[in-house]
DNA sequence: GTAAATAATGAACAATGTTCAGTATATTTG
DNA sequence: CAAATATACTGAACATTGTTCATTATTTAC
């Protein structure tokens, strides 16, 4: 086997696997998760089915092969959002607006991210996600900065990092799941962008920063749920 | 018919559906949610698998059941434990404990409650989970009765029941599914505690509730994921 | 041009939720 | 008690799903 075939033959395969993956997210953006099934994918890039476990070797590898593509999205958002912005609590303050914008732009994107079990069923699928890596990183090297340059209480970073992400992760899950009926007539992105301020503004070292409005809820509201 | 019968069916009615959720909810911990079927739970009472339509409309209806079921065990630990705390400040602590603890106690239930589609999809069902109303309610009543004493700094209930429970989640549903192995070598329960107190201090009026012992991340830790 | 390697097929399998005509059981009525 | 009626239950069937694999088509190498 000449080696410039073999090189075509592993672009081609490549091309393949993107193929599938785009149209994977494509229908399971359109349709939603119940209706994303092989034979659809299949037919609708005039394969049949079985191919497509000629490059992947389940559907959970797909979704993780998904899940990746969709870390991709916002990690190229932010990086070509947040280099510009020198402060670190800035930077974080918006590193936080796109994380929210994001999930509320893209709900099936973002449970396939960080909410539904498929991408992460295999054992060695778990600790390899390098652009949901890259993001995080991002998130706690902001971090650091900010405690180096003594704008945030000494804490660790990757501490900190932890709250930051499961406070906001928190509240959209809630949402995205139908378990925050009873906020029903609240703006919840406002209440969540004012949430997440305050509790950035918790760990500056002088509370200097106050980027977002307060939302309130209507204190009669009485009939929770 | 006699209105004896009549009485008799209906408790009967009663006391099938709820071996069938029982027996659910037993297989659903044993075996988890992808082992969960509707002959699996069939065979075991003894059953056809037709014979669950009797009783619940669909799959969907009968994990509504189960996912009211798990809401009553933890309302029920909440109303036993909590009721002797007099202090609300206190007793908000302990609610955050209880939770966190019945979450990595009971994966799979927390699971059911806060997180699975299939107990919201119908529109009827998202509004009508009492026992999750009431614990909400506890939590609610708990922050105003703190608000009305003083305790906290003045704000409103709701919006910060909303911060306190959804902090709790987010760090928990990440956990469980599988988002957090970066933190693999932390005490995560620990640090969700930790976290908890963090955010409950925060609102004090005087920071003069300090219950639970930091836990910090190793800071040598490079390594991450 | 033929043989080997690779890619793709499509029929088949087991399992699932769901439906429904038929059967058994319980209850009421005459 | 016996017939008629209402209720409870069955079990076979259906459509879909993920998945497998022997077979076929296509591409590559000699």
């Amino acid at each position: 086997m000449t080696s410039a075939t073999n090189t075509r033959r592993a672009r081609e395969k490549v091309e393949m696997r993107q193929l599938i993956v785009d149209t994977a997210i494509k229908m399971y953006i359109e349709e939603g998760y119940d209706k994303l099934t092989l034979r659809g994918i299949a037919q609708r890039i005039e394969y049949a089915a079985g191919t497509l476990y000629l490059y992947f070797k389940d559907k959970h590898e797909l979704y993780h092969a998904m899940h990746e593509w969709a870390f991709k999205q916002l990690l190229e958002q932010m990086e070509r959002e947040l280099t510009p912005i020198q402060n670190p609590v800035d930077r974080l303050r918006a590193m936080s607006e796109i994380y929210i914008t994001f999930a509320f732009k893209n709900p099936e994107l973002y449970d396939l991210m960080f909410i539904l079990n498929e991408p992460m069923c295999a054992e060695a699928n778990m600790d390899d996600w390098p652009c949901g890596q890259s993001v995080y990183n991002l998130l706690v090297e902001t971090v650091q900065e900010a405690i180096n340059k003594g704008l945030f209480k000494d804490e660790n970073a990757q501490t900190l990092a932890f709250m930051f992400w499961s406070s906001s992760h928190g509240m959209i899950s809630l949402y995205l799941r139908n378990r925050l009926r009873m906020y029903a007539g609240e703006d919840l992105k406002q209440l969540i962008n004012y949430t997440e301020d305050m509790i950035l503004r918790y760990f500056l070292a002088r509370p200097s920063y106050v980027p977002f409005a307060k939302t309130t809820v209507a204190k009669k509201s009485t009939h929770l749920f």
